[in-house]
DNA sequence: ATTATTTGTGTAAACGGTTACATATATGAA
DNA sequence: TTCATATATGTAACCGTTTACACAAATAAT
């Protein structure tokens, strides 16, 4: 390995002076500078992140825990982040935390180790305090904190949006899912959706779930028309849930939108290719994932915030899975 | 920050035996080993591991590049890797590619300058002999290689699949989408289904595609009735292209399978959702990943591989878009 | 009892950068 | 000419670990 020595030998000059063109700091002979530069070319020397990070005490890498890369939310999210800290010379540590405590832990010390400069998480954070004793700054995605900055979608007036389109398309007889409890979106969610619920003239029936997984979501599916068999739309915590029910109502013979509308939450890339295409509040998960990250570039240069709560509106997509308004006007 | 140098102080020993306690080497006294242990969890300290990797000349990273964490089949990919990595200690640098030389090499070089130990890669290296200079392994994943240890799923033999099955179900004037040129995998696959098809007595249409995205597969699947209406078969390049495909048959009112069958590739988690459930061959991306992993760790411990090529089996996943076999006989 | 070996611990030199400080020359102002 | 300042470069300390080497005490072997 070629190091700033070997460079500073053979271009006849001292550490110090390679390192003030590497870094275009204090002065330095023009004649000087192309030669250490030819030289840096010549040896094909690329300086050591890792001798520089222990000194400055601050590295290149940017820690980004999110509960799991695998649900297809957070890829979008984990892209944009990716996109805006790329372009600023930063690089991602992965971590996926599956929500659980411990898998935290392991990370927020694995970024301390690795001296990050910043991280970002979209995990719920189980103990926010964790967060407290951290020498870099957080910026929290997907969940709101009034400590942190934080980027998150209006998950409320998603939640009422949702209730109010399905209502204003006539559903009469709501299913409303309501998801984990520990997740904090999808309980803003439903609780907009309950806000309006309860204030309309709809019945309604609410179903308890604790998860958001593909695996479990068909079992929901089953359950709701089950349970409540005359149900003529549902609002479900996320999109992988609404598909999930719509294809539970296909096996059933069941008309969608016309006898059974289904909204969704997020608005993933492959909700537009189920049949019929998914009607579904939209989160724009990329442009959050750059907002969070441009917000922690600018917490990592020291630059004031103008807000420290950024929140992105929601909309609702309008698919097949919802009558058109105009036809019950 | 506390350091090792407190802790010895605290503990009332040197450094060195700091060091020793806290990776198990060396001689040091049971008693002194639980004084310091106590020190450590006194202070709260965590070994600083850029320090650590500074001596070593090595860290806990390893650099995961993957075209693009969007495209559904990676998160899996991804997560199987970090499952199998984290277990061992180590965590991931991540990085998109695009399938473009020069972030390609972008990230080879951050994965150089933060001393990772090891590399997976899952993109179509331009540029093989990149990988020559580099100071540690490199496993290749969704991508054979003979130099280089590689994990891969057997595209030919999966196309090969998807072509008998789709003319075992009847199908007799079949769509061959032909994925980008420069995407091996896809490559394979197209070869494999084309090694059957024109052995067979069915007719077929090659259509010619240069992307595997969300965005153009509704072009292709337009494109496609258009051309050749009285298709009645079509293997897809992958399950994305598929469910596009199907998306189009649904508007066009083909009903599937009956009139049209279609077959994807890979099976990303969503396809059983699609309606009518995909056919898909199948790739074992967590698997993929486990195992690529895997092939590092042994890499990075040196232990000797026993096999460096890994070819996983893909299956054939009989779902809702291909007629059952007994209906036709 | 003497020597060899095992056990336990400390000192200081790495690792490869950055930068405070020292020094020297060039340039400009008085 | 003389002093102040700007320009240019080098020396060495430092970042927080690991480990080679030295040394001493305890234990085992003769």
């Amino acid at each position: 390995m070629v190091t700033i020595r070997d460079v500073a030998k053979e271009a006849g000059v001292s550490v110090a002076t390679v390192s003030r063109v590497l870094n275009s700091t204090g002065y330095v002979k023009e004649d000087t500078r192309v030669r250490v530069m030819n030289t840096i070319q010549k040896l094909n020397y690329s300086p050591n992140e890792v001798a520089r990070s222990l000194y400055t005490r601050e590295s290149r890498l940017i820690g980004l825990l999110l509960p799991d890369i695998t649900n297809p939310f957070f890829p979008q999210l984990a892209r944009g982040i990716e996109d805006e800290v790329h372009s600023h010379g930063f690089r991602l540590i992965l971590g996926n935390s599956d929500e659980q405590l411990e898998k935290e832990l392991t990370y927020l010390q694995t970024f301390t180790q690795n001296h990050v400069v910043g991280m970002i998480t979209a995990t719920t954070s189980l103990a926010q305090k964790l967060y407290e004793g951290l020498t870099f700054p957080v910026v929290f995605l997907d969940r709101s904190s009034d400590q942190y900055p934080s980027v998150y979608a209006d998950g409320f007036e998603g939640g009422k949006l949702a209730a109010e389109e399905i209502i204003k398309r006539g559903s009469k007889r709501i299913t409303l899912i309501k998801g984990p409890v520990n997740v904090k979106p999808a309980q803003e969610r439903f609780q907009g959706s309950l806000s309006v619920l309860s204030q309309s003239d709809a019945d309604f029936y609410v179903l308890n779930t604790n998860s958001l997984a593909f695996d479990d979501a068909q079992k929901w599916a089953k359950e709701i028309f089950q349970k409540y068999p005359e149900t003529d739309g549902i609002i479900a915590s996320n999109d992988i849930v609404a598909t999930a029910v719509l294809h539970e109502a296909f096996r059933l013979e069941k008309s969608v939108p016309d006898d059974l509308q289904v909204i969704g939450f997020d608005d993933i890339p492959q909700s537009r290719f189920s049949f019929p295409a998914l009607s579904t509040i939209r989160q724009p998960a990329y442009e959050m994932g750059k907002q969070a990250a441009g917000l922690l570039m600018k917490c990592i240069k020291k630059e004031p915030l103008i807000q420290k709560q950024v929140q992105l509106p929601v909309t609702f997509i309008e698919r097949n899975t919802t009558r058109k308004v105009e036809e019950h006007g």
